[in-house]
RNA sequence: GCGGAUGUGGCGGAACUGGCAGACGCGCCAGAUUUAGGAUCUGGUACUUCGUGUAUGAAGGUUCGAAUCCUUUCAUCCGCACCA
C-alpha cells in the first residue's frame, strides 16, 4: 500500500468530476429538487478565507448527501464583485477595476476548485457582468414604475476619506465602517427605495420560513415595529399643527413641553414668529456637525434651545406648553417631534430637570420628582381626568379612541427601519438607469436600452464634491432624452453593493437567459431556495433587502414564490489560534492554500467541520487539523484490513446501524462535529475488530464522502465498487438494529451510581431488582440500611433509596 | 438602556424528553518502533486528603435522581441603541 498522497488523489478526482460534469444541475422537472445556496464571495485581493471554507463546506456536505439521496441538486456559486476594496485597489495601482476583478475571480475560482466543492460551474454569476446587471437595472426600473424608487433631498453621511456618501448601515459610531474616518453630514439629492412599505410583509413572511430563531429576532428588531398613536398639537395662533408619534398616548395629561428635531421643517415655516431664530440656527448648525457618535455618547448631557415666540397647545388639557429644539430627537424616526412626559420618560425627565420644566405625575407608583417612573406593566393613571383609575394597558386604547373620536389623533404603526438609501458616488457599481431632461424631468431608460453600461474610462477617482467619478465624463453624462430626444444628462450615481446580491439566487436558476431575469418554469421548479447558509453579519441588511426585492417581484408577477428562502442558517466565525478575530494586523490569518498544500483539501474540510459547534465561533488549531489528518490516514489504511463480504459482521452490525443513523441525522442538524466523532468511533471499532468487510467499508466511505470526497472516492475505486460515490445511494439503517437488546444499566443508591448490571432493555422490575441486589457492591451499600423506595425506568436506571 | 445568547477537564467540545457528566479530537504521561528527529502503534489521562469524597460560573430550590427544570446572582459575547 502506498502512503496516502493527497495532492495526487485530490487533483485526480477534481479533474474527473470536471470532465464528467458530475455536479451539473439539470432542468429535469421529474426529479425531486434541492436548491442549496451559500453566500457568494466578494472576490477581494486577499483570496479565500477559512471563514468561507466553513460557510461553504456545510452546505457542500448537504448537497453531496442529497445527490446520493436521489435529488436533482442545484448548488451554485458566483461572485459579488462590485465594491470599494476593488475600486480602491484599482486607484492605488492604476489598474482598471475590471481587470482587478477578473484576476481576483480567477484566483477565487482556482481556490474553490482546489477544495473540491461540488458547485455547478456552468452557472457562475458575476454581478459586474453587463448581462447580469442589465437585470439588476431592470428590477430598479420596475421599482421606479411602481413608485418604490424615489429621489429625495436629505442629509447624508459623507466620509471625507473615502469621499463617498454612506448609508446608515455603512457607518458606526460616527466613523466610516470601511476606513474609520470621521463622517460629516452633507446635503444631497439621492435615490431611495421604499423598503418601509414592505415592513409589514417582511415581518409577516417570517412566520412561514424556517430561519434560526435569532435570525428572525434580529430581523424583527431591525424592522422595529411599534404600535402607538399619532397626535396633533396645535400651534398657538397658527394654522400649523405639530404631529407627534407616541406609544404612550395614556400619558397625554402629563405632557409639559414638546421637543422637535433640529432639522424639523416647522422651524422654517414659523421662522417669522420665532424671536430667537439666530440661536436656533446656531444650534442646528452645531447639531449637524456633531456626528451620530457624539449625539449618542453625550446622551446624558441633554442640550437644546427653547423656541421663543411660539408655543403649542396640549390637545386634551388645553394648556399652553413650550417647544424646544433638541438633538436627542431624531428627524429619522417617527415624526421628528415628540410630546415630552418628563414624569415617565427618562430622557424627557433629564431634559426637564436641566431646563426647569414642570413634571406632572400621571401614573401612580414612583416618586417622579426623584426619577422618571417608567414601569408600564403596573400602575394606574392619576391626574388624568377620564383616565383616572384605569390601568396603563386599558388607558392607552381608551385615550386613542377618545383622540380618534375628537379628530385629535389616530392609531399609528411606526417602524425603526429606514428607507434604503440606494446610491453610491463611486465608479465601480451598477449605473442607475435614469436620465434627467429639462423638458421631461426624471426619465427612466427604456428597458430595450438596458444595460446602461459603465463607460470604459482611465480614471475613476472620486471627486471632492460628493459626486461620482462618472460626473467627470461628459461624453457619457450627456445624452438625449428617451422621450423627447432633447439633450439630457445621465444619473451619475451608481447602485450600492447590496443591489447585485438582492436577486442573484434567481439568476442561478437560469443564468444565461437573455429575455428575462430567469425563465418562469425554471423558477417554478427550483424556487424557493431550500437551504441558505451564510454569515450572521448579513441577516439584517442583505437578507432583508433580498427578501424585499423578492416580495416586490412576486407582487408584480415576476417570481413564483412569496419568499425566496425556505430555510436560513448561519455559521460561527473562525477565530485565530489566539482566540481573536483573524486579521492581517494581528498576524493570525490562516490561508486555506497553505493548509491544502500541506495536508490536503479533505483534511481542511474535515477539520473545519469538526472544529466545534457549527453556530459558535471557534479558534483555529493546527494540532486539531493534524488530528483530522491522522484520522484520514487511518481511513486510508483500512484497505489493508478489508476482506470480502457485503454483509455487516455480527460484532459490528449494531454499530453500523447506529452510526448511519447518527451521521444522517447530525448532518441534517448541522452537527458536523458529532457526526465526524461518531465516524471516528466506528473507525476505532474497525481496528479493534481487526478486519472490516467490504460492505462495512463501503458504508463507511459513503458516510464520510460528503465531508472528505477525494480520499473516499479513491478508496471506493480501490476496493472495486462501481461508479462514483455521488452516483451511489445513501446508506439506510434499520431502527430495530440501532437499539441493543441487552444493555449495561447503572444501579444507583440515593442517586449515586454504585454498580452496573447487564439487563434486557425491556426486563420486568422484579428481574431488575434481583440483578441489582445480587451485585456485590450494591449489597454492601444496602446492608444494614432500610430500603425506602426503588425506582426502575426500563432501559435507563435502577435507583434504590435507602435510609 | 433594550433584545438575544453563552458559561462543562489543560484546550476545542459531547451528553436523547431530567436517568452512568466529560463521547470524539487535541495536548500531556508512559511504553513499542526508529541511528536521531518526525511519523506510526499500544496503554493511561477531571480533581482528589483516595473516603461511602468533590465537580458542569456562583447561591438557593423542585425531584428518588439536575449540566438539563424554577428563583436569585455574577461573568463573557453578539445585535440594536436618545426608537418617543
Amino acid at each position: 500500500m502506498e502512503k496516502y498522497n493527497h495532492e495526487k488523489v485530490e487533483k485526480k478526482w477534481q479533474k474527473i468530476w470536471e470532465d464528467t460534469d458530475a455536479f451539473k444541475a439539470e432542468d429535469d422537472y421529474s426529479k425531486p429538487k434541492f436548491y442549496g445556496l451559500v453566500e457568494f464571495p466578494y472576490p477581494s485581493g486577499v483570496g479565500l478565507h477559512v471563514g468561507h471554507v466553513r460557510a461553504y463546506t456545510s452546505l457542500e456536505v448537504i448537497a453531496r448527501k442529497r445527490r446520493m439521496q436521489g435529488y436533482n441538486v442545484l448548488f451554485p456559486i458566483g461572485f459579488d464583485a462590485y465594491g470599494l476594496p476593488t475600486e480602491n485597489y484599482a486607484i492605488k495601482t492604476g489598474q482598471h477595476p475590471r481587470k482587478v476583478t477578473d484576476q481576483n475571480i480567477k484566483v477565487f475560482t482556482q481556490q474553490l476548485k482546489s477544495i473540491g466543492y461540488s458547485f455547478d460551474w456552468d452557472r457562475v454569476i458575476d454581478t459586474t457582468d453587463p448581462e447580469y446587471y442589465k437585470w439588476t437595472q431592470w428590477i430598479f426600473l420596475q421599482m421606479y414604475k411602481h413608485g418604490l424608487a424615489y429621489k429625495d433631498h436629505t442629509y447624508v453621511n459623507f466620509c471625507t476619506h473615502c469621499k463617498v456618501v454612506l448609508s446608515n448601515e455603512d457607518f458606526r459610531d460616527g466613523k466610516c465602517d470601511r476606513c474609520g474616518s470621521d463622517v460629516i453630514q452633507m446635503e444631497k439629492d439621492v435615490w431611495f427605495l421604499k423598503i418601509r412599505e414592505y415592513a409589514e410583509k417582511l415581518l409577516k413572511g417570517l412566520d412561514d420560513v424556517d430561519y434560526l430563531p435569532r435570525i428572525k429576532t434580529e430581523q424583527k428588531n431591525w424592522i422595529g415595529k411599534s404600535v402607538g398613536a399619532e397626535i396633533n398639537f396645535n400651534i398657538k395662533d397658527h394654522d400649523q399643527k405639530l404631529k407627534v408619534f407616541t406609544t404612550r398616548a395614556d400619558t397625554l395629561f402629563g405632557v409639559t413641553f414638546m421637543v422637535i428635531a433640529p432639522e424639523h421643517p416647522i422651524i422654517e415655516e414659523l421662522a417669522s414668529d420665532i424671536q430667537n431664530m439666530d440661536e436656533i440656527a446656531k444650534y442646528k448648525k452645531e447639531a449637524q456637525h456633531k456626528t451620530e457618535f457624539e449625539r449618542v455618547q453625550l446622551m446624558k448631557d441633554k442640550t437644546g434651545v427653547q423656541i421663543k415666540g411660539v408655543t403649542a397647545i396640549n390637545p386634551i388639557s388645553g394648556k399652553e406648553i413650550p417647544i424646544f429644539v433638541a438633538d436627542y430627537v431624531m428627524m429619522g424616526y417617527g415624526t421628528g417631534a415628540i410630546m415630552a412626559v418628563p414624569a415617565h420618560d427618562t430622557r424627557d425627565w433629564d431634559f426637564a430637570k436641566k431646563f426647569n420644566l414642570p413634571i406632572i405625575e400621571v401614573i401612580k407608583g414612583g416618586n417622579v420628582q426623584e426619577e422618571a417612573y417608567t414601569d408600564v406593566a403596573s400602575g394606574q393613571l392619576v391626574n388624568s381626568d377620564f383616565l383616572n383609575g384605569l390601568e396603563v394597558k386599558k388607558a392607552i386604547p381608551t385615550m386613542i379612541q377618545y383622540l380618534e373620536e375628537h379628530h385629535l389623533g389616530k392609531k399609528t404603526i411606526n417602524y425603526k427601519m429606514k428607507n434604503w438609501a440606494f446610491n453610491r458616488q463611486r465608479y465601480w457599481g451598477e449605473p442607475i438607469p435614469i436620465v434627467y431632461c429639462d423638458h421631461c424631468g426624471i426619465v427612466p431608460i427604456p428597458e430595450k436600452d438596458l444595460p446602461v453600461e459603465l463607460p470604459k474610462v482611465t480614471h475613476y477617482e472620486p471627486t471632492d464634491t460628493g459626486e461620482s467619478p462618472l460626473a467627470d465624463i461628459p461624453e457619457w453624462v450627456n445624452t438625449t432624452c428617451p422621450i423627447c430626444g432633447r439633450p439630457a444628462k445621465r444619473e451619475t450615481d451608481t447602485m450600492p453593493q447590496w443591489a447585485g446580491s438582492s436577486w442573484y439566487f434567481l439568476r442561478y436558476t437560469d443564468p444565461h437567459n437573455t429575455k428575462a431575469l430567469a425563465d418562469m418554469d425554471k423558477m417554478k421548479y427550483w424556487l424557493p431556495v431550500d437551504w441558505y447558509n451564510g454569515g450572521m453579519e448579513h441577516v439584517t441588511r442583505h437578507l432583508l433587502y433580498s427578501r424585499f426585492w423578492h416580495q416586490f417581484l412576486y407582487d408584480i408577477g415576476v417570481v413564483p414564490t412569496k419568499e425566496p428562502y425556505k430555510k436560513r442558517t448561519a455559521q460561527g466565525l473562525i477565530l485565530g489560534s489566539d482566540g481573536e478575530k483573524m486579521s492581517k494586523s494581528k498576524g493570525n490569518v490562516v490561508n486555506p492554500n497553505d493548509i491544502i498544500a500541506e495536508y490536503g483539501a479533505d483534511a481542511l474540510r474535515t477539520y473545519i467541520m469538526f472544529i466545534g459547534d457549527y453556530e459558535k465561533p471557534a479558534p483555529w488549531s493546527e494540532n486539531g487539523l493534524k488530528g483530522c489528518n491522522r484520522f484520514l490516514e487511518r481511513v486510508w489504511r483500512l484497505q489493508e484490513i478489508v476482506k470480502d463480504g457485503e454483509e455487516y459482521s455480527p460484532r459490528l452490525e449494531s454499530d453500523m446501524h447506529k452510526t448511519i443513523k447518527k451521521v444522517s441525522e447530525d448532518y441534517e442538524a448541522m452537527k458536523y462535529n458529532t457526526a465526524i466523532a461518531s465516524l471516528m468511533t466506528l473507525l476505532n471499532h474497525f481496528y479493534d475488530v481487526g478486519t472490516v468487510t467490504k460492505g462495512e467499508l463501503s458504508t463507511f466511505l459513503k458516510l464520510l464522502y460528503p465531508v472528505a470526497p477525494h480520499i473516499t472516492e479513491e478508496l471506493w475505486q480501490i476496493i472495486g465498487e462501481d461508479g462514483m460515490l455521488h452516483q451511489s445511494s445513501w446508506p439506510e439503517f434499520d431502527e430495530d438494529k440501532t437499539v441493543d437488546d441487552v444493555i449495561e444499566m447503572a444501579v444507583q443508591i440515593n442517586g449515586k451510581v454504585r454498580g452496573k448490571i447487564q439487563i434486557a432493555i425491556d426486563a420486568a422490575k422484579d428481574k431488575a431488582h434481583n440483578l441489582a441486589f445480587a451485585n456485590e457492591n450494591i449489597k454492601k451499600f444496602v446492608d444494614g440500611k432500610k430500603v425506602v423506595k426503588e425506582i426502575y425506568i426500563p432501559g435507563k436506571i435502577y435507583n434504590i433509596v435507602v435510609k
